[in-house]
DNA sequence: TTGAAAGCGATACCAA
DNA sequence: TTGGTATCGCTTTCAA
């Protein structure tokens, strides 16, 4: 049992109310629909005026109420960032902590607020009911998954979005921002065959992901375009350990195999662990390229050769995407902006 | 440069604006009134009524406009979870991302929403004018760093808060759970020395975190009860990587070292990586202990032993604490709840 | 440039 | 149990 103690206090005795627009006005001299346009837009305003307004907020510590504020702006200068994942899978691939930050960044530098749903599948319809009632100007979903449907349901709410990764249905219908996944993972396996590999297996992503399946497309077109055999296909989750895993599994099926491309950094360097332990030499024996180039790539034994997602600039647009729907009184419209991949080579390849 | 594409579509025309109370009470055919008792507390209203209601709410999609309501209401339905945290680091902790997914399911099960604040150093002033502004009913604080000095600020603000891990400042003023981290330290060191353990160094926290600083203390609490020397200190930053580097370094000081208390799992493990490629082996060469039992300890080899931290009844009592204090309209009031550490055996020492 | 006044959409008090 | 109405704090016409 945990301790509880509860110091005795002498804490002054309530929340002091918050000061409203009106003392400040008063306290300026002027009416309360001056000190509104002083502080805001800021137009049509006197400087004695402004600058008496300015004292008096600095004086009383004004903040505007938020909730009033947005009751007749009718914004709420926050955004969602949905994250459709069931357990903290999500938080430890830097691919999403890095989207996250990113994100965060954009909004912080226009005055907007994130707001975190961590969706677990029971949650739907929480947060369905949540995104509805217009807590939020606008979300932003990352790491879409086939069965959440969620861009059917945020189309048919009307509520702007962008997601981070093309979604599985209603992609004609929503704006998202993605990077060409079937590019990627045939310039990564082009890579490779280049290299002189014959015998090239893939660790592909969740099966339920786009950019999982995209990927894989990529590998096998490359695969056959050079008339090699494209039979040998692990799975794995994205995680480090999955990586390990199918790796171990490839190469006990195929003890020639000569390379690996794998659907993201975490799981190649799983795999670069499992051909450790194999006594396998890379990229001598085996070349190694992964998927994203964020965070783990240059930890790695050897560095990891890999296709670069431009995660910046990704949140970024998608940041973009999102306000030009709330700007736009229009309401929600599918726009879309795909990111060229870029392979980085380091040493795994 | 990206592709953007911009696909032609002929959506719906805008924003079908939300119904409000009043269409839906003269749907119903009462007054907006008796509308809002059946929404709400649903005392006092008859069952005719309130059917009328639910099925007018039913046909219309009707949900509550959140600032109309807490214009009124003077509660905003959501609470912040503040992350000090300049780098991504804190991401890649698994303590921290079980303490989010704790709050954040405490607080989903009340219907409280989470609002995520990221705060890097100089967004601080941010952070206080969006927590002043009532945006939110309360705050949640961990990760908590000696120079933030957010306890100060947000005692001052007056806005219900809790802190996981204590304060450095204003401990006295603000609520916190905690553990016993200098019980935990000295009971981690303790198992080494009953162990047989003779020459026992530490890898330490930051030394501007409370739980850094005190599990040291506890480290060497024991140390000298037990007339042991206490000179082998490490640093690490609670990564993995940090903890690999200050191994490394220990060893080199101190060939002779036969155990190590590491004040994180994440930092054990990085040990346990050092020592391995030291070739010591583990626990019999080295003892090595970690802290906090979440995420890492199983899948190290061998699994560590460790100190645990409760993580998820921290994060309960955390919303506990501070539920308490957004209740009681007398406004912020200290109140502590420090958890017992708890030695989970595993094979490391 | 300024101020008076009309909402924004809910809750809650008070009579009925 | 119900309905009328004041109110929450702000933005935004509309006249002056």
């Amino acid at each position: 049992m945990p301790r509880v103690s509860r110091p005795s206090s002498d804490l002054p005795p309530g929340q002091a109310s918050a000061p409203t627009l009106d003392e400040v006005a008063s306290r300026a001299g002027v009416s309360r629909a001056t000190a509104s346009r002083a502080i805001n837009g800021g137009d049509r305003v006197s400087a004695t005026a402004r600058a008496a307004v300015e004292a008096a907020v600095r004086e009383l510590g004004y903040t505007p109420n938020p909730a009033a504020r947005s009751l007749v702006t009718r914004r709420t200068d926050s955004v969602a960032l949905v994250v459709p994942e069931p357990d903290e899978r999500v938080f430890s691939d830097p691919f999403f902590v890095h989207t996250l930050r990113g994100v965060n960044r954009m909004l912080a530098a226009r005055d907007l607020q994130l707001v975190l749903l961590l969706a677990r599948p029971g949650d739907e319809r929480r947060l369905l009911r949540y995104l509805g009632s217009r807590h939020v100007d606008g979300a932003i979903v990352v790491s879409h998954h086939r069965d959440d449907q969620l861009a059917d349901h945020l189309a048919a709410l009307a509520l702007p979005c962008a997601f981070i990764g093309r979604p599985w249905t209603s992609a004609d219908r929503v704006a998202y921002v993605d990077t060409d996944n079937v590019a990627g993972g045939r310039a990564a396996t082009e890579l490779l065959i280049e290299r002189g590999c014959r015998r090239i297996a893939t660790i592909a992503g969740p099966g339920d992901m786009a950019a999982g399946i995209d990927r894989l497309k990529g590998w096998r077109a490359a695969l056959r375009a050079a008339h090699l055999a494209d039979d040998l296909v692990g799975h794995g989750d994205f995680t480090e350990h999955g990586g390990e895993m199918a790796a171990r599994q490839l190469l006990e099926r195929a003890p020639d195999l000569d390379g690996i491309v794998a659907a993201s950094d975490l799981m190649a360097a799983g795999a670069l662990r499992a051909l450790a332990d194999a006594g396998r030499v890379v990229p001598d024996d085996v070349a190694v390229i992964g998927y994203d180039d964020v965070g783990v790539p240059g930890r790695t034994t050897p560095p990891l050769t890999t296709v670069r997602n431009p995660i910046g600039e990704m949140a970024e647009q998608a940041v973009r995407l999102l306000l030009e729907q709330i700007n736009d009184q229009r309401g929600p419209r599918p726009m879309r902006v795909i990111f060229p991949p870029a392979l980085v080579r380091r040493d795994s390849a």
